[in-house]
RNA sequence: GCGGGUGUCGUAUAGCGGUUAUUAUCCCAGUUUUCCAAACUGGUGAUUGGAGUUCGACUCUCCACACCCGCACCA
């Protein structure tokens, strides 16, 4: 019998930095906080979540269109969003003397200072000054001080008020800046879908827990646009469709927990928000969500660019602004999820084998090729031919003759193949002959089957 | 951002105010090996960075950086 060990996120941080999934970003400048570099396997498994959901979101339906804009956005796009505003740009307060931060718009409110969100900063102050407002501890305060969790910028070669610009801190708006142009070009039936996946940026207080908060990440998002009387039951079938997301990433249902946002913590934006979060050894996070943002976004835009925003029922002259259900997956936090969910050891006669269980459409080494003993010329000869003919079939397949077999069987776990094609000397002659093994990675069963049957065999 | 902790080959570790900086593993080259980390030989590789104290610092002090834990934050 095998027991089940749970992995800790070190051991996960060390075998990704070994076997080159995941690196320290500058790391030979001794790293900056809240990035990391994907290796070789790394942006191997990445590509292939990434892949699987644009398969699952965009190539497996009809009513989804893809999209890639542009992460630096006019200015206008962060106004009329709200971004700019209370929320992500938060005015902070230091307590002088216990060093501890208050929203300053939630301390005049406190005092009984109406609409405090009204005020700019230097109003702020001068309310602050002018009542003497005091901490809560009842010590000075520090002067209003903006944190904004979006990176600035500047486009064009003079950095001024007009040219500055931010790295998205969501996807969203490019999709929504995008409505008109898909409607132009598809006239899609409502409902519909605009999907993209790409970088997106926030300036966290403080990154923590490996990849999981980070600076500058990778979130796949589609805006789903529906009629207002209809959004409940949209929002439902999204919700379900959450779930055989998570089963493609080979994650267990049980650790896959739902949070109802309640309204006092939901975005600016939403009227309903679901957070899905896994239980990882850390902690259980949110790796992705479903929120409802109703047509704010849209209408917004359409106020803030004079751009008509609204969707023409066909063959009619019903006219009406869209709602959105907005389903949001982290692809860096799933990827840790998936690799923590796969990440195995067994105790196989007293001693432990680990393995990664990757769902094999995930592992980004599909088939590794061996000949059973590397200084023998002939054995190496045929397992290259069997080496190339499997490389033009799966492309990512791997050539591993370093140390002994169980050696080599043990580095292919380490980073979930799901097969090994080992040539041994029944390959060259007899009754065997062109048969090979065909070794699995759960099971650790070996199979001999004949080299023309092995696309056959090796399921992807 | 506050408080606490940590920082030594790729990984995991030992140790010390003066060392040729330990060990294992990995990796590379070779010998060997007929299916689950065998063995042998040789080799590459580290004190996070910067100041200071000192005759001399990986070791002590300060600063910076990074990571981990708690708090706060997470629109």
């Amino acid at each position: 019998m095998s027991e089940t060990k749970q992995p800790k996120l070190e051991d996960i941080v060390s075998l990704c930095k070994r076997r080159g999934f995941i690196y320290p970003g500058s790391d030979i400048y001794g790293g900056l906080a809240g990035t990391w570099d994907y290796g070789p396997l790394g942006v191997a498994l990445k590509r292939n979540i990434e892949q699987a959901w644009w398969k699952m979101f965009v190539e497996d339906r009809d009513d989804m269109y893809g999209l890639d804009s542009a992460i630096l956005m006019s200015p206008k796009v962060w106004q009329a969003s709200g971004h700019t505003g209370a929320g992500f740009a938060d005015p902070l307060v230091e307590d002088l003397k216990t060093k501890k931060r208050y929203r300053a718009d939630h301390l005049l409110e406190d005092n009984g200072i109406e609409d405090p969100e009204a005020l700019s900063h230097e109003q702020m102050n001068a309310v602050i000054r002018e009542k003497a407002i005091k901490s809560p501890e009842g010590n000075e305060l520090s002067e209003v001080r903006v944190f904004n969790l979006m990176f600035e910028t500047y486009v064009g070669p003079i950095q001024n008020e007009d040219s500055k610009s931010y790295l998205r801190p969501e996807n969203a708006q490019g999709m929504f800046v995008n409505f008109k142009n898909i409607i132009d070009s598809y006239y899609p039936n409502i409902p519909f879908g605009i999907a993209q996946s790409g970088k997106t940026f926030r300036n966290e207080i403080s990154p923590r827990e490996f990849i999981f908060r980070v600076r500058e990440f990778n979130l796949m998002e589609f805006e789903y646009f529906v009629h207002p009387d209809t959004w409940e039951e949209r929002f439902q079938h999204l919700h379900e469709k959450f779930y055989e997301w998570t089963d493609l990433l080979g994650l267990d249902r049980s650790k896959i927990h739902e949070l109802e946002v309640p309204e006092a913590d939901r975005a600016h934006y939403s009227k309903r928000t679901i957070d899905f979060e896994y239980a990882f050894s850390f902690g259980t996070k949110e790796i992705g969500a479903i929120a409802y943002r109703t047509d704010f976004d849209l209408k917004n835009h359409m106020q803030h660019s004079g751009t008509n925003m609204e969707y023409t029922v066909k063959g009619t002259n019903d006219k009406y602004v869209p709602h959105v259900i907005e389903p949001t997956f982290g692809l860096d936090r799933m990827l840790l999820a998936a690799v923590a969910e796969a990440y195995t050891i067994d105790e196989v006669k007293g001693e432990d084998r680990m393995y990664l269980k990757l769902p094999h459409h995930l592992a980004p080494v599909k088939v590794a090729v061996s000949p059973l003993l590397k200084n023998k010329p002939e054995l190496v000869d045929k397992a290259k031919q069997v080496y190339s003919m499997l490389k033009k079939e799966f492309g990512a397949v791997m050539w591993d003759d370093n140390g002994n077999i169980g050696k080599r069987y043990r580095r292919q776990d380490e980073i979930g193949t799901p097969y090994c094609v080992v040539i041994d000397f029944e390959t060259l002659e007899g009754d065997t002959k062109d048969t090979v093994t065909v070794r699995n990675r759960d099971t650790t069963e070996q199979t001999r089957v004949m080299i023309t049957d092995l696309v056959k065999i090796i399921v992807i």
